[in-house]
DNA sequence: ACGTCCGGGACGGCCCGTTAGT
DNA sequence: ACTAACGGGCCGTCCCGGACGT
């Protein structure tokens, strides 16, 4: 009997922490922001495996990065949602959540995927669908709660959508500020706003 | 009596030039994806001549550049906020604008101001606070125009940060899905929403 | 009795296919012009065989190319010279036969001896070595040729010098104006030469 | 009263330094075989100048490189032609001349331009039109030096062209064998041949 | 014997934002 | 107000080694 986590190849570790590094770099100075050098140096790992485990190089890097990131914002985000007593509830405890991490970082760490939606990195079709695909899902996860919370489709969808944009604007107004009382404010906002049906 | 607008000597467009240049790719790209080269060659103005209009660099010019765009984004929510019947439907106006602008620009022209703000640029305090300050004044335009409506003080506050909040993760998504489809289904969720009292 | 030709073990046919692939693409930018690869890709072949059948690396594979690809000239080379009714005419047809090349390759394929010889691996003995032994053989064929025709083995000496010389010199002079017409004219110009005793 | 030649400015001097270097280097080890950074470093120059006084980078610079070398080289190629009692002659001294300096540098220091014109860089047209003039302009002088020596147009061609074809070819030879005596026999062998009308 | 995976780091050419000199 | 010069940083690719698998 094996155990089904910890099977990982070396090589498999060196990819995973040069991803790691990228995202986190990613949250805070983007793509653009973000130098090679930097994500090798944090990841430990020399250059030339870069383009051993991403023959694409950077770009194909921040896909790889964008998505995986995706995902555990994504856990993060469907453990507080569905441990919350009421889809509103859980809403407005992600938002608290982001604005948490948001202090913790000192004002540096926002949402990834935005930060390199809105840099050059946009102009690349791999990198922006990979964002797309990330904010797709995080709606799914929104309105499957909702719905499960007793909202009809499209509410649930407008609400998820509401939420999303939310949360992304208020993390941008946020830092700028350097003060997450506008996000918190967000947060309560959404939790009281009624269902329109 | 001067004449206020056309007495600008060849310096100061110069310097407009450069200005409006910088606001522009940044709004594309960031801060950190604009290259200086770019702006220069996009304004016409030789390279020594940035010096000395912003004698801090990249930066000055950026603060500059945000600033004035924020202004100019501002006039023009402004326009459309107070020539609505009511202060719902001059909210859901300026988002449309948005996103009609996002469509004529193939989905390359979001806020600089956001774009600015979650890219490396924003470890400058003097860039974050002209952000800061940009989306400031955009709120305050917002509240004045709900209190003016007859919202209380506390929701137009609330409303006008969610409008703000909004429509900056609403570009961000639509930018990312090449869509405006949410941007606008966000202007709709905005119009429908009742004062809280 | 054995074949003496096709009984080639999996290995001997990767080799050789890498080292044909090396000798062309030598011919075409020279040794530092060509990446290990582009040599590698070209091939089908990969990364690991290279260092099992050449632990010398770049250079030994060089070294291999050279020497074969001299000795395939060197073959059409022997050939045209015995079936031309003079010594004079067959390195005239030699000459024309290059130019045909050359102009096939749309004046891409030069001769790779030299092309290596003038770039930085001739700081390698062992490549310079190569090339020489290759030049000397070269020599050797064509004086063998101009003997056999009756001359004096001092006045062969000197044409099969001033040959090599002309074919190396007018393919770079051809390559560069991308015209055979200075190869060709040379072709001429050694059929009319007499010899001098 | 100023000095007709010194008057250069710093800029100039550094761009003439950067040309120099390149073509010095190109002599020794091609165009692929040099790298920016050793030109750079050989001529003290740093990294960004390089980019001011050759905007087009490593191929602009190897096309003025390539220029003035040749005229450099012709320059000399004409003196010696000159000073010569008859053409054949100045056509040997300037071999040997070639011969002199292959063996000074250590059979290093060949044809700039048959080296570039033989590796990757041919494939830039500029850099093979470059390297054509320069051939060009070389037989011009030796055509017209033939001329002015009586000989008629048609044979002064073609002793031009095989002149070039067999200078460029044994400082080939010679530089793989590290051995001079293949271009002296050359000069020899030229300086009997009659003309053929 | 033959080949793969992954690591390793130096170096490739290009472009960055900035400053001196005038 | 602008030309000229400055270095250091960008990302990508180079050739090569060792550990491992077949």
């Amino acid at each position: 009997m094996s155990t089904t986590t910890t099977t990982e190849t070396k090589g498999q570790r060196t990819r995973e922490r040069m991803v790691h590094s990228a995202a986190a770099l990613f949250r805070r100075k983007g793509y653009d922001g973000t130098g090679l050098n930097e994500i090798l140096e944090r990841s430990g790992a020399p250059r030339g495996s870069l383009y051993f485990h991403f023959p694409g190089g950077k770009e194909e890097l921040a896909v790889a990065a964008l998505t995986e990131a995706g995902f555990g914002i994504g856990s993060g985000m469907e453990s507080l949602l569905s441990s919350a007593k009421s889809p509103s509830e859980g809403i407005a405890r992600v938002i608290d959540f982001l604005a948490d991490e948001l202090e913790r970082s000192d004002y540096r760490g926002g949402c990834p995927i935005a930060a390199v939606t809105l840099d050059g990195a946009a102009e690349s079709k791999a990198v922006r669908d990979a964002c797309a695909s990330v904010f797709d899902r995080w709606l799914e996860l929104m309105e499957a709660r909702l719905a499960e919370g007793g909202w009809t489709a499209p509410a649930a969808r407008r609400r998820a959508l509401i939420t999303l944009a939310a949360f992304e604007g208020g993390l941008t107004v946020a830092r700028a500020k350097r003060d997450s009382a506008p996000l918190r404010a967000l947060a309560d906002e959404l939790r009281g706003l009624a269902p329109e049906r």
